[in-house]
DNA sequence: GTCCAGAGCTATGTAGCGCG
DNA sequence: CGCGCTACATAGCTCTGGAC
């Protein structure tokens, strides 16, 4: 039996060096036949280990992002190991010994791979648009509360937060239980319960002026997946405003260095200047950037928004006489 | 409690089949 | 032919119950 098990950690581990591994070298490897590593993979399927052969002549290897520690978990899964964590201390006395070790690591190795991942599907996103990423060229969107909001979302910690709200010129105070970050459009936002209202909002994560982590941990009363917050995120990307700018090339150079901006396109047009196509979720904050660039940015397109630009540039004009 | 025989179970290997 | 897979055989281990 022990040597049984020795035997399926060696073939995970082998696996994991060797995706696409054969099971005629894994039975060399193991000192053992072809057939007690086919016995070997029934019994690793059994326990919900995520190994797959790929076809003939092609070996096996891991599905997914799995590394030593199993933790293909769904939420309803995850939900019920964290609970645990709430009503440890009363439990305490009905627990086998050494429990409680045991939960801290599998919570640790839980988290390790979960901040891995978050990692990993950063620099993936920033390997789509190179050259461009948001967080390091305009110093906007790279907040350093990430981390520790991070790792709050995943031990379910509540966080003490300043949070500004520029449409108001606002400054919140108070506490939030922290759901989950979400990257999108190339920012972070933390979705999140406020104490105050009790109610829950997208908070974007460079507005945080202050944060820090508490140590008391919450319940989730939401039970809303990922899924469906990104579903919700689409959602919005759907409402979102289709541009049309024409930036004069005076102002080309500051465009090119400073932006935070994403473009579909970039059209030269014969007088040097450029023409843009974008798509804005918050236009209000588009404006305010655009505005920047005074007379050397022409909206487009859409109409209704050359329209209120005029219509604001005459009431402007009427102040000045 | 200890020993022992037999039943039953588990892990393993051999040989061979089907498929690309 | 090489690979993944399976039917079948077998060695070795564990369990059970009876005798002492």
């Amino acid at each position: 039996m022990t040597d049984r098990l020795i035997r399926l950690m060696r073939i995970i581990t082998l696996v994991q060096a060797k995706p696409g591994i054969l099971a005629r070298e894994l039975a060399e490897r193991c000192s053992t036949s072809e057939r007690t590593i086919y016995r070997d993979m029934e019994a690793l399927s059994a326990m919900h280990i995520p190994i797959t052969h790929l076809g003939y002549g092609k070996g096996y290897q891991f599905i997914g992002r799995f590394a030593l520690y199993p933790f293909d978990w769904t939420e309803d899964e995850l939900e019920a190991f964290t609970t645990v964590a709430q009503v440890m201390n009363q439990i305490k006395p009905l627990l086998p010994e050494g429990f409680e070790g045991a939960y801290e690591k599998v919570m640790a190795a839980y988290h390790k791979q979960k901040v891995d991942r978050m990692e990993t599907e950063l620099q993936e996103g920033e390997h789509h648009q190179p050259g461009k990423t948001v967080s390091t060229q305009s110093g906007e969107e790279q907040s350093e509360y990430l981390m520790p909001i991070l790792l709050a979302t995943l031990s379910q910690q509540i966080i003490q937060a300043e949070y500004y709200i520029p449409e108001r010129n606002e400054l919140l105070y108070g506490k939030i239980d922290p759901y989950l970050l979400i990257p999108w459009q190339r920012r972070f936002y933390l979705v999140g319960r406020n104490h105050n209202t009790g109610e829950m909002y997208t908070y974007r994560l460079n507005r945080f002026e202050r944060v820090v982590v508490l140590d008391d941990v919450f319940i989730k009363v939401h039970t809303h997946t990922q899924q469906e917050w990104q579903n919700y995120f689409r959602g919005k990307e759907e409402e979102s405003v289709a541009f049309k700018i024409r930036l004069s090339s005076a102002v080309i150079p500051k465009y090119k260095e400073k932006t935070f901006i994403t473009p579909i396109a970039e059209t030269a047009a014969t007088d040097g200047s450029i023409i843009i196509d974008l798509t804005i979720s918050d236009v209000r904050e588009f404006l305010s950037w655009l505005s920047q660039y005074g007379s050397e940015a022409e909206i487009l397109e859409p109409v209704q928004y050359r329209e209120m630009m005029k219509h604001q540039l005459k009431k402007w004009l009427a102040v000045y006489g």
